[in-house]
DNA sequence: TCAAAAGTGTTATCCTTACACCCATGT
DNA sequence: ACATGGGTGTAAGGATAACACTTTTGA
């Protein structure tokens, strides 16, 4: 018997909207019942070897064809090939095709708009709620996911461990670029209702009907497209530190409180205002434009563009995250 | 007419050997002719979609039957699947297939060996001889690339700022991890062998035997395979500094000189000694054993273990590298 | 005794962190 | 006047880079 393998292309493609963090979905359509999803997904595409010259060109065509708009940013993230966590269509082709996915990460400035149905912005923190430090410790990490964590994890001081170092427990600290490996835990340990999914489906079942939802633990998504989220904001996250990658989720001027939120709202941790101007003023990568924003509730705020001209002259450095200590 | 996909993985596997940062390559047989390759390339293997669960179980079980050892670390880099760039086993299959390669990353300690018959270490400088700056800037940028790139960059201002900035002319810095960028420039450039061929190949004719190696723009490999192994170089000099990944390639004990002569091999940079031991002690995740290595040719060198117990308690840094002034 | 490589000490400089304070606007 | 958010100055501590120097071996 051959399998064969169908390249499925998904994108995150995460903007600020109304001041949060924020990733484009949608609800597709079941194509016998004509229902729409109750889950949402990442717009997600087939890779079609004959006509596609390079998965980032076929990326871009079926996201302006879903979304109507062209991507800016893009880059590659991950190919994913488990069994058992693979895409849904895997039952739509014919027989049986393993569906590999090819994640992608795009960043679109907070104006881009969307227009088409079945497709919305949703903040990330309907994913993953235990990801926000911006105002402390989540009290829902230490009331509902804690407790279910210790109940997994037994005896096992290898699964203490990891559940202590990853949601900073007894003053380990809080590592934000650990997005993958919080999810995944959460996964193992059976709190994501995706595990259960994706366990009926490989007993040859028809999945259960979802439990009701824990809120502390997140929506859950279509197929393995939580945890190709949470690829992604890793990723971002990290990247953060390294590239000025914040400036494509920015308009053409803004403010530098604007920047301090989108910073703060993507790598889910508050900054020390001070020290945060500092580091973005020695890169010298954005500059003046002689212009105030009246609109922010105290003092004007000069105006800041992005030298995106420097881009190609230097290695180009990220930002530091200046922490606020609480 | 639809077109097949067959997902193939390829490994580059890093180790040193004899000094030299190296990397483990097959001279494929060819199945009609019964000729080995003259060219080299990376351990290949498909991808069966029936039986492997993931691709990284599918990638250790097919090197250790084709190298005859089990990998340690092993990191997924990236998957390629540009139209004209792909492996030759697309004309090996059934009618037109198209393959696409999910390349990885392994790091293997130097004493590992491979006993099977067709496959060797070959150091990188090989393949790209203008990577290694320990000795100071290699003559053959100047002497070789420069000069046809200057050529082909003609009056274009774009294309003589990206070579100025790859290549560090005119006091523009040295970036070490940008291999791969190096590598697609001299490809576009027509400067690597491998161009050619692909151009021949998309023509529907059969490939020109090679022209005489230029030696100064170092040996080609089989399929992309080269640009495979660019992105691998890249990537781990890129890690080098944020995660401790060195000691994936140091035996179980080491010196501090054996550990800076693989950053220096891996980074291709000359580093200041007495900076390097202090960046490395600071870290902690070293210790000595109380013992020394007296075959150093001076004063007997003490031997230090990686401390492998304090990496899942910590966020892990990893090396900065105090570059040796010229 | 000398070459070769290991290993130590010290200083100037820069970056980060933390704290305190002033400025310009709307109500 | 005062609340609100924007913006500046400065000093302590730590990391890095650059320098010179001592120690222990083999030949």
């Amino acid at each position: 018997m051959t399998t064969t393998v169908v390249i499925g292309l998904s994108a995150v493609i995460v903007a600020m909207r109304e001041g949060e963090g924020s990733v484009l979905t949608v609800r597709p359509r079941d194509t016998r019942t004509e229902q729409t999803s109750t889950l949402e997904g990442l717009p997600f595409g087939p890779f079609d070897p004959h006509d596609h010259r390079t998965f980032e060109l076929a990326l871009r065509e079926f996201v302006t064809r879903q979304t109507r708009f062209a991507l800016g940013y893009v880059e590659q993230l991950y190919t994913f090939g488990d069994k058992g966590r693979d895409a849904p269509l895997a039952d739509v082709g014919a027989g049986a095709a393993r569906v590999i996915s090819v994640g992608y990460l795009a960043l679109a400035p907070a104006a881009v708009d969307t227009q088409a149905p079945e497709t919305a912005w949703s903040p990330w923190s309907r994913f993953f709620p235990w990801e926000d430090w911006r105002g402390g410790r989540p009290g829902l990490i230490d009331q509902a996911i804690v407790p279910v964590l210790e109940g997994w994890a037994g005896r096992s001081a290898q699964r203490r461990s990891r559940a202590r170092l990853l949601f900073a427990q007894d003053s380990s600290p809080w590592n934000e670029e650990r997005v993958l490996d919080r999810y995944e835990l959460l996964y193992e340990a059976g709190l994501a209702p995706e595990a259960a999914r994706d366990r009926d489906r490989a007993q040859g079942g028809v999945p259960a009907e979802p439990e009701a939802l824990i809120p502390a633990l997140g929506q859950p998504m279509i197929s393995d497209h939580r945890r190709i989220l949470a690829t992604a904001l890793g990723r971002l996250r990290g990247k953060l530190k390294y590239r000025p990658v914040v400036y494509e989720l920015m308009g053409a001027e803004f403010t530098l409180s604007d920047l301090q939120r989108t910073v703060e709202a993507i790598a889910g941790v508050a900054l020390h205002k001070q020290n945060f101007r500092r580091v973005v003023e020695r890169t010298a990568l954005v500059e003046g434009v002689g212009r105030t924003d009246a609109d922010t509730g105290g003092r004007p705020a000069e105006l800041f563009r992005f030298r995106r001209e420097l881009l190609a002259a230097r290695p180009a450095p990220g930002l530091s995250l200046p922490l606020l200590r609480e």
